[in-house]
RNA sequence: GGGUCGGUGCCCGAGUGGUUAAUGGGGGCGGACUGUAAAUCCGCUGGCUCUGCCUACGUUGGUUCAAAUCCAACCCGGCCCA
C-alpha cells in the first residue's frame, strides 16, 4: 500500500487510504495507473462507482469526502456513476452495524434518495454542487433495484454460492457479532453480495468507498471475476474522525457537521476540531496544500474551518461566519448579526423562562431547561438568568433579544 | 423441537417485595481552566408552564397494602442438545 505507481495523479492519490489491487504497474487489470492510461489510448472515461445507501436524510462532511473524491475523478472527464441503494437499503448494510439494521420502507427510500440528491447539488450550477450534475456523460445515477429486484431465486442462490460463510464470518463486523453472540440474520450476509453485484451490473472500473468498506468491495470484484467481467479497482478513502477528534463521524454519534448547516455554525464547529483531526479535515475536506500552513494548531483549524466553509457557502459568507463567530465567543451575542432565528409564534405568554426555553427549541425539554437555568448555562443579551420562573409577560419585551445556551448556542428571538 | 440463561434508563451494567426516577461506568450537556482544543476538577443527565403530578425496568395479565423484584402466558435473543 506503501508504493502506490507514480504515475497517479495528486487529485487521485490525495487522501488515498488503500487501492487494490496494486500489482504489476504494466498491467491494466492490476495497476490503477495504467487502466487510466489504457482508458485514455482509447478515448473511453472509467466508470467510477459510488453507492449510496439512501438511509437517513442528511449528508455531512464524513459522506463528502467520497463525493469529492467522486467528484474529482468528473472533473478529469470520467463516469461517476451514483447507485442509490434504494433495493439494498431495505436490507440495511452491516457494516460497523453491531445489530441488525431495520428495514426501510419503499417510501421512505424514495424521499431518502431525492433528499440525497438535492444536497449533492442536483439542479445547480457545477461550480457550487458538490456533484457536477451537468456536463453530459459526467454523472449517470442510478437505482440498483433496476437489477436487483428482479433476481429470481435460483439467481440468488448462484450469487449465494460464491461466497462461503467462512469468507463472510472473516468480515470483521460479522466476526465481532458472531464472537459476541448478537444475532446475525441470514439475509445480512446477502448485503456485500448484492453490493457486489451492483459492479457487475454497471461495469465498474474503479469503486469508492470508506476503508471499512474493503470487504463489500473486494466482493464486487470476485463477483466481476465470476461473471466475466473486467474486474474493478477499490479506492479507499479514510473514515472522516468526528468533531471529537476520536470516533468516526456519524450522525449518532452527534459529532457530525452537515452539509447543509448555516456558514456560522459549520465555521464554529470545525475551528474546534481535535487538534489531531486536523491535518486529515485539511487533506480530505479541502484543496489546501498542507506544507504552506502555519504550523500553529489554532491557526490550522481556523484555515481548514475557512476553506470547507467558504467551499460550501462561498468566501464571502464563510469570513462573515467567521467574524460571526470571534464575536459571539468572545462573550456578548449582541453584535452578531449571523444568529440562528428562533420564532416566538408558538410560545404563549406570559412565559416563565424554563418554558420559552423548551417552546423556542434551544433546551430539549423544559425539565432540560430548568437544569441549564439552574447551571447557569443560560443567558438573555449577555445576562445569566437565574430563575427559572422567571415570567415574561409578552412578546415585544423578548423580541430581537439573543437567548443563550452555554457558549456556542445561540437563538435570535423573533416574533 | 428439548434444556438452560437472559431481556433494566442514550449505551454498558447493578439491583431479586417497601424513602427506587432506580448504585456504578461510558456518552452527552453545563461550569472552572484553556487555544473556542485536549487533559483535569465540579455539577446535571425521564417528562410536564413543576413547591406537585405523570410515565418508566421485553409484552400482557395476576398475587400483594406495596413489584424492576413473586406467579402465569406470550414475544425476542444467547448457549448446549436434536
Amino acid at each position: 500500500m506503501a508504493d502506490h505507481p507514480q504515475s497517479l495523479p495528486a487529485w487521485l492519490s490525495r487522501g488515498m487510504a488503500d487501492l487494490f489491487p496494486a500489482g504489476d504497474p504494466a498491467d491494466a487489470d492490476q495497476a490503477l495507473a495504467a487502466r487510466l492510461a489504457a482508458a485514455q489510448a482509447q478515448g473511453r472515461p472509467l466508470r467510477i462507482k459510488l453507492g449510496i445507501d439512501p438511509t437517513g436524510s442528511n449528508i455531512h462532511l464524513g459522506h463528502s469526502i467520497l463525493f469529492r473524491k467522486l467528484r474529482a475523478f468528473q472533473d478529469a472527464g470520467h463516469t461517476a456513476v451514483l447507485i442509490i441503494g434504494d433495493f439494498t437499503a431495505r436490507i440495511g448494510d452491516p457494516t460497523g452495524k453491531s445489530t441488525t439494521r431495520v428495514q426501510l420502507t419503499p417510501a421512505e427510500v424514495e424521499a431518502n434518495a431525492a433528499t440525497y440528491l438535492a444536497q449533492l447539488g442536483q439542479g445547480q450550477p457545477r461550480e457550487r454542487a458538490l456533484l457536477d450534475f451537468e456536463t453530459p456523460g459526467r454523472l449517470e445515477v442510478r437505482r440498483n433495484s433496476e437489477w436487483l429486484a428482479g433476481l429470481d431465486l435460483p439467481e440468488v442462490i448462484a450469487l449465494l454460492g460464491t461466497a462461503t460463510v467462512g469468507q463472510m464470518l472473516a468480515k470483521e463486523d460479522f466476526a465481532k457479532r458472531y464472537g459476541s453472540g448478537t444475532p446475525i440474520a441470514l439475509h445480512e450476509f446477502l448485503y456485500p453480495l448484492l453490493q457486489g453485484y451492483d459492479s457487475v451490473a454497471v461495469d465498474a472500473d474503479v469503486e469508492l468507498g470508506g476503508t471499512d468498506q474493503k470487504f463489500n468491495v473486494a466482493m464486487g470484484r470476485d463477483l466481476q471475476r465470476h461473471f466475466n467481467k473486467r474486474t474493478q479497482f477499490g479506492l479507499l478513502l479514510p473514515i472522516l474522525v468526528g468533531l471529537d477528534g476520536v470516533q468516526k463521524m456519524s450522525k449518532s454519534l452527534g459529532n457530525t457537521v452537515g452539509l447543509e448547516e448555516d456558514p456560522l455554525s459549520m465555521y464554529s464547529k470545525l475551528e474546534k476540531v481535535g487538534d489531531g483531526a486536523i491535518d486529515d479535515y485539511i487533506t480530505l475536506l479541502t484543496d489546501l496544500d498542507l506544507a504552506s500552513l502555519p504550523s500553529n494548531p489554532r491557526e490550522r483549524q481556523k484555515a481548514m474551518a475557512m476553506a470547507v466553509t467558504a467551499g460550501r457557502h462561498g468566501t464571502e459568507a464563510a469570513a462573515k461566519a467567521q467574524a460571526d463567530a470571534a464575536t459571539l465567543v468572545g462573550g456578548s451575542g449582541d453584535a452578531a448579526a449571523e444568529v440562528p432565528e428562533a420564532s416566538l409564534a408558538q410560545v404563549s405568554f406570559p412565559a416563565k423562562a424554563f418554558y420559552l426555553l423548551s417552546a423556542v427549541g434551544i433546551c430539549a425539554s423544559s425539565s432540560d431547561a430548568r437544569r441549564q437555568i439552574k447551571g447557569g448555562a443560560v443567558r438573555l443579551e449577555g445576562e445569566k438568568l437565574t430563575d427559572p420562573n422567571q415570567e415574561f409577560s409578552d412578546a415585544a419585551q423578548l423580541e430581537g433579544k439573543v437567548l443563550q445556551l452555554g457558549k456556542k448556542t445561540f437563538r435570535r428571538l423573533m416574533a
